[in-house]
DNA sequence: CTGTTAGCGCATTCAC
DNA sequence: GTGAATGCGCTAACAG
């Protein structure tokens, strides 16, 4: 029962006092290096500090020990699958190494992304994660940049996910080459004509994977044409208004259509299906995350698989592992990308024989 | 460019050094409250401040504020999009009053839970969020109790999402209610043999929501036979394996199952697909909480619409709006519940006439 | 308004 | 091993 009684809480001194040890024996008890305190003592104040109910104040030992226990991730929309999984991730492997997790959203927005780095920087947290979208326009040494840079000389870590135009540390995704894939799997498929569903131009990582697609396309001698690349917003609405856009203009012989992520490719098939067409059939769907609904909705999507929530714990030790102050890995010996592989599913059932 | 210079951090100190203030002066120009202090040693101290770089050690100001600008969210698992539609209503809500969120899981395990709640009182978090599930075998007087209670008492504030067996501030939500109101629907379209596809026992969300449903299908003089309540994880794969549990047993004349949430309703889905019949039309379903997906899957889900993000948005509100101290509410002055609307969709087409 | 000073809770030197 | 003292970065009285 919480009863009226509002105190504040116990502090290692209260403990020490109630253990009748000194200060520093209580905070050697109860943190302090491996044992170098006399059992009896030891045992003294860990029951002082039970029945005190005795929490330690992580910013006071922040302060103290002049390093925080904490992460910060930075991501642009956290109820979407593709930055929750990732989330998930990164908080699985944080907990392992006692490491606790804040959590910011963008929004997508280069202003907020920045301000929340500039607050974040306050905490001084052991690593940031930026798994927020990057931008094609942004520059590699406006504001965020220098931001960074200087989290990073104060002795920070930061990880990008997915592309390193910094140089800084990255989990590196090649969208490109994943797409590349899926294009030249399509093709294997006996597909000929393409329509791709994409982000509003800027996004990093759509530009990547409708760049990655034209190639693999270009390839098999596949040409993709311009008016056949509709755009919408990086979400399942997105998705589905420009599948409806793509549709009433109609399809002009267009037989598959690849949405670069799997939000928008959700959209897609919902858009099909409202026009009053079968999704696979009339029009085939790929997508691009292999987020976990893509084996539910129907037909099953087609799409590249991330291992999401591996990019998550590989960020976070990607930061950890070279806690030799090494600095950035440069260009040269960035690490390997995080794997892909394309997915057939029933959304792409091969072109229509007819 | 992050060249081989590893400094510290600029500190208050040195940026009243740079400026030729006091710290006190650089301190007020940089928080203290409105406006104190000379225009000119402001934007002295402004610039000095940028030119070093300088941000504010949370920490060290907690540590001497007294108080932290952290609100600490538990859930049971960062993907499941329940949860992460509740974390970001926090997050959005929390970013209104410049509050950091901090995240962990308890993957649904109540060791973890409360070893969590410990590590996360740490911080002296302003707010601290359960959106965890409760348990029924959970004691309100066992150990996760007295952490509460003692971090309550140190002037802290939780919250609960969904139930209230504890005498804390909760965001109701009112599951029973909701069921029922579903089932009452389902009987008004016609259905009179049930099946229940929930989670193993003990999870309080999982209970209340069979709960209601039997008082909704009672209310219609409908029964719901034990033999056709069938369990699995709490998860997708969980509704998955259940229903196709519920199906190689034969159906024996039911003709729609509820499951306890969308993602194992989403499962369900898709082993009754795979069981070689079409949801709907041979058999119906419907879920709870109307996550994102549901419109997108075949066909479309019933479900019982549940505000996510708001309840995440309400549970920080609650637990800051009523800082006058007053302490949790208590169960007379309870707030309303959140309401819950059914939403009657294709995956329940009434039952077929045969 | 500004500067000086005393803490905040804790870790960690340094003597004992 | 243990305790006393110093300092971490910052805020909040407290005097000027």
């Amino acid at each position: 029962m919480t009863d009226g009684t509002r105190s504040t809480p116990a502090t290692l001194h209260d403990v020490a006092r109630e253990a009748g040890v000194s200060l520093a024996t209580a905070s050697r008890a109860l943190n302090g290096s491996t044992r170098k305190v006399n059992e009896e003592y030891r045992t003294r104040v860990l029951a002082a500090a039970a029945r005190l109910d005795y929490s330690p104040n992580l910013s006071a030992q922040a302060v103290a020990r002049g390093a925080s226990t904490t992460v910060a991730l930075l991501v642009a929309d956290i109820a979407d699958p593709y930055f929750s999984s990732i989330a998930a991730g990164v908080v699985a492997e944080a907990d392992l190494e006692r490491l606790i997790v804040t959590m910011a959203a963008t929004e997508r927005d280069p202003e907020r992304e920045l301000e929340l780095v500039r607050a974040l920087r306050g905490q001084r947290p052991r690593v940031m994660i930026l798994a927020s979208s990057r931008r094609t326009d942004e520059p590699t040494d406006g504001p965020l940049a220098e931001e960074l840079a200087a989290y990073e000389r104060a002795g920070g870590r930061v990880v990008l996910i997915s592309r390193n135009e910094y140089a800084l540390r990255t989990v590196l995704l090649d969208n490109r080459a994943g797409a590349a894939a899926l294009a030249t799997a399509l093709a294997g498929l006996g597909y000929r004509r393409f329509a791709v569903v994409t982000a509003g131009e800027g996004l990093r990582t759509a530009g990547d994977r409708l760049a990655g697609f034209r190639d693999g396309l270009a390839a098999a001698g596949i040409e993709l044409r311009d008016t056949d690349v509709v755009r919408g917003e990086f979400t399942r609405d997105g998705g589905y208004a420009a599948t409806t856009a793509l549709l009433e203009r109609g399809l002009n012989g267009v037989e598959v259509v690849f949405a670069v992520n799997d939000v928008m490719a959700v959209g897609a098939l919902s858009a099909i299906r409202d026009a009053g067409l079968e999704p696979g059939a009339d029009l085939a769907v790929a997508g691009f995350d292999d987020i976990a609904t893509v084996r539910d909705v129907t037909p099953p999507l087609t799409t590249v698989r991330v291992p999401l929530e591996q990019i998550g714990r590989r960020a976070l030790r990607l930061a950890l592992d070279d806690a030799d102050a090494s600095g950035p890995a440069s260009p040269a010996t960035a690490p390997d990308a995080v794997p892909t592989e394309v997915v057939i599913r029933a959304s792409t059932p091969g072109p229509r024989t007819r």
